[in-house]
DNA sequence: GTCTATAGAGCGATAGAC
DNA sequence: GTCTATCGCTCTATAGAC
């Protein structure tokens, strides 16, 4: 039954959240689902896997509308990470694990691949719009407008999450600041 | 003896640098330096207390020379971070442990905070030179650019983790742009 | 300061009944 | 599909001799 393994993803997240991949235990999970170990290792062979479904994150808040301005899209996405300061610690979890497990670096490049597809379909749309480029010099600047942008993302979750003085408003005037110029 | 100590954080490091934190157990650590159980838990009262004096890296390199212009400054740390994968991935392994263990979470802020400073420094010396901005306008100015410079940093380092396809050569490109515009 | 030996707890995963 | 029970293993940390 897919809605059951959905529960279970959802219940072994937030635990993944609040203590790590690691450091959260079946037995917690399991507990924290109501159900059984036999229940859980019907859906998921193992612990990796359901750490694997766990990380892969609905990313659907992070969709730019068709009307929106680049930046007003990705000053949004920043916005909606300092309001759930829950799923920007599961990224920094998730993005620290990535580099020892191999199916979760998985999810993370694919995740974080649809990231930059949005950000460069939102882009490309206001660039063909407004600038006046040749076709390689539009996906050149497009490539490296992608590598501002996840940076401008990862940094936000990295500083916010790691960081004790971190000032949201400022960051948002230093992303607002290199993001407009084009 | 002090130098017992270096000794065995070394090992320690190299071993949470392949397998991560919580993965390299004190039974790996403790067979890698050669040594017993004995002997590492009469320099390390736990194993919390080893991550966090491992997480704890010399930073020395990315000092800044008192003759390097900002952005130089800041594309010798990047590729001196291109140059030594396993530190780079080190850092990632680390930040990720920081969201969920408040030991290494303390030494990462005071890394961050390290390297903060010295960004600080350089771009402070530079901008009284060139720049013509009162006291309050400097400040403003530099605390933005520290964040700029941190979000390119961390940046670089979950990218370059992370992404099947990442190309440095672009993110150096893109890292120049932001970084002399001032 | 380092050794050997082991305590004591918890882990991920499985077997087999229902 | 879910349960109970438990296997077999590994983990961190300590005790006590030297």
């Amino acid at each position: 039954m897919q809605n059951r393994r959905s529960e279970i993803v959802e219940v072994a997240r937030s635990l993944f959240a609040r203590s790590g991949y690691q450091q959260a235990s079946m037995s917690e999970i399991i507990a924290a689902t109501g159900l059984s170990a036999g229940a859980i290792y019907n859906h998921f062979s193992s612990k990796t896997e359901l750490m694997s479904a766990a990380a892969r994150v609905n990313l659907d808040r992070f969709t730019a509308s068709s009307d929106e301005l680049p930046w007003d899209f990705v000053e949004r996405c920043l916005r909606e990470l300092q309001t759930d300061h829950q799923l920007t610690r599961f990224f920094a979890i998730t993005w620290g694990e990535a580099a020892t497990v191999p199916e979760i670096a998985a999810v993370v490049d694919e995740q974080l691949g649809q990231l930059r597809d949005r950000v460069i379909a939102v882009y490309r749309r206001w660039a063909e719009a407004e600038l006046d480029l040749t076709g390689s010099e539009l996906e050149t600047w497009l490539d490296m407008l992608a590598a501002a942008v996840l940076s401008v993302f990862t940094g936000f979750v990295m500083q916010s999450t790691a960081l004790a003085n971190f000032d949201a408003e400022r960051y948002f005037e230093f992303a607002r600041t290199i993001l407009r110029q084009g």
